[in-house]
DNA sequence: TGGTGCCACCGAAATGTTTCGAAAGAGTCG
DNA sequence: CGACTCTTTCGAAACATTTCGGTGGCACCA
């Protein structure tokens, strides 16, 4: 028995003694129970940390079955989150992977709690999970978070909280694209046809547009600038109301495809030809923006490499890799197509 | 510490004693552990049985762990597959089932025989398969048959089999009311632009296409009937060649939304409209023949009831009902919207 | 017959988890 | 300012599970 403190067989029991607590509090830690002070959770994560302990559990299931990863998203009407979910989809199958679905925003969804959902997903050997967009807010995370499980938000509606892993793309800086290449078109009266106020991404958009006009010296109108949903009713809505407007606008940037093919069918029923006598832009990139009539000049989003490097992120916090950031932003691009044109009767007054 | 036998706890060593053996061993029973003898494990079960003890484990599990279907399919690009899919999610949320999504035709995928395939569900507990059309052929899905892992298919390509639970809607009929829409019209010269030639649905299609025309004395056209795939390219081809013959049709009803889509996207190029020029008939209903320009006249599937459907009868075998039939056929309807019209300039000859 | 090796089976001890009550604080009321 | 209650947090003890080595039966061999 001599000297035979080095080796401290990662055990429990050691962990607390390092930690200074009882062998129970640091199960308690482990397994995401609620009743553990802040500060002494984080002691004992340190020194869990610095060890490398596994639970038994997470032992097994690293060893044992595939991994298995949830993916929460709002819905599938969305070319938005399918595209995110192919990408994801087709990381999972190269890396051996399985994939849960999970759409919440369904009829008869049952409403469990996150609590409930955390411990379930730990309850059911999963190991991960990604959340598309809106599915969940920030405080909603926390028990996932507290039980260490690894988690991914795509595009988060909430600012990315300091300790949550986030996925998105350079919206401000696809904002200012695609508001400058209207700029540059010659249009000034460029309305901005905006998702929900609150979502961060759909603000970052909505400051790129402000930012190329003031660029140009072009005031912000606050008749051009409609939040809504991120829906194509909101396309029509938001073109029915500019079109009431005493100075129409002359073009208008969506902060979706969806709303921009609202746009487009409103457009067509009160027989305003795109791009002739407007110009819309819109955001994403998906494959109904190459699809439309005319097709849509937009922002596009690498949706399906955003959902990879998801999953990547995932699977590296479970392998316990440290993350070199929390927050990736993948670079967005304007693709023109066929729904802008220069700017036609408005030479007088943009002179 | 008097007398102390009576209340007895209701523990794992209260058991132990009672059936004479250690806790250990009664703690292997209960969690299922292979290293006990046969003779022992029923010692212990009789043990277990009389007190009615309950592991920690199943005492949490009240709520037993909610059952995982896998679902099968080829790849998330057709809103076809999409549809169906947010069928399934839907009532799997309502049912309290769990869906793991499986996209085949994905670069990279793991090439897993169907005999492994199977045993991994097997293994990992899931407890049955939804297949969509073309990502299993019949004989791949012996293996799962001979393990009596619940299997449904959805609108299988080949005739299915006679074990094979089967999806699908009334093909046949939708063809021919596609076509007799078309009649009605006054057109006379329609061509059939068909999925895979294999395909069961497919056949269904284009027989049901050949019927109509029949009864109204139309002789079958080998040059107006081009098989090839549901995707638009096909359309696009499709188109072209159409456009090519001599005596070019008037109307085309394409066995998909896609292939129609396809069929539209190239009558712009060439400057032809629709309907006037050339009437469109698409196959599935699904929100792109609504969104379309024109929006399309299509045979409607009630593809999220399909999905529905096949999770229920996923769920019943896996229960053990007895299923009442194997196959199912839901009914297709005629859609009937903008991208038809009456036939123009043809009325001379098809007097 | 005795040795040898193998292996299924079991339980002591080590390890992990849960229960439950106690201690410490934070309000609340008189 | 106490007296009381309620809540949070923690760990001792009770409980459960896992590891790991021992035991005995059995086959095979000489």
């Amino acid at each position: 028995m001599a000297g035979s403190e080095r080796p401290a067989k990662l055990t429990l029991a050691a962990i607390a003694r390092e930690a200074g607590v009882s062998a129970p509090t640091v199960s308690k830690v482990v397994n995401g129970r609620e009743d553990v002070a802040a500060e002494t959770r984080a002691k004992v994560l340190t020194a869990l940390e610095r060890s490398g302990y596994k639970s038994p559990l997470q032992r097994k299931n690293i060893a044992w079955r595939r991994p298995v990863v949830e993916m929460v998203l709002d819905s599938l009407n969305s070319a938005y989150g399918v595209e995110v979910l192919n990408g994801v989809l087709e990381h999972a199958a190269a890396s051996d992977v399985e994939v849960l679905l999970n759409v919440t925003g369904v009829q008869g969804a049952s409403p469990l709690s996150p609590e409930q959902r955390a411990q379930r997903i730990i309850d059911e050997g999963r190991c991960g999970m990604i959340v598309v967009t809106s599915a969940f807010s920030s405080a909603q995370l926390e028990p996932f978070l507290r039980r260490d499980i690894p988690i991914v938000v795509i595009d988060p509606l909430n600012p990315p909280q300091a300790d949550v892993v986030s996925v998105g793309a350079s919206n401000w800086a696809g904002g200012k694209a695609a508001t400058a290449h209207l700029l540059g078109l010659g249009h000034r009266r460029i309305a901005f046809l905006g998702g929900p106020e609150a979502a961060e991404c759909n603000q970052a958009r909505l400051h790129g547009y402000m930012a190329a006009l003031m660029a140009e010296g072009v005031p912000v109108e606050e008749d051009y600038i409609l939040s809504g949903t991120f829906r194509p009713e909101h396309g029509v809505a938001g073109m029915k109301a500019l079109l009431r407007l005493e100075k129409r606008p002359t073009a208008i940037f969506a902060a979706s495809d969806s709303i921009a093919l609202g746009v487009l069918a409103e457009a067509r029923r009160q027989q305003i030809r795109i791009p002739e006598d407007m110009s819309v832009v819109g955001f994403d990139g998906t494959y109904q923006a190459e699809e439309s009539v005319p097709p849509l000049t937009s922002v596009s989003q690498p949706l399906q490499e955003m959902g990879r490097a998801a999953l990547r992120f995932v699977l590296r916090q479970m392998r316990g890799d440290t993350l070199d950031s929390r927050r990736v932003e993948l670079a967005t691009h304007l693709v023109v197509r066929e729904s802008t044109a220069p700017c036609a009767g408005e030479a007088a007054s943009a002179h």
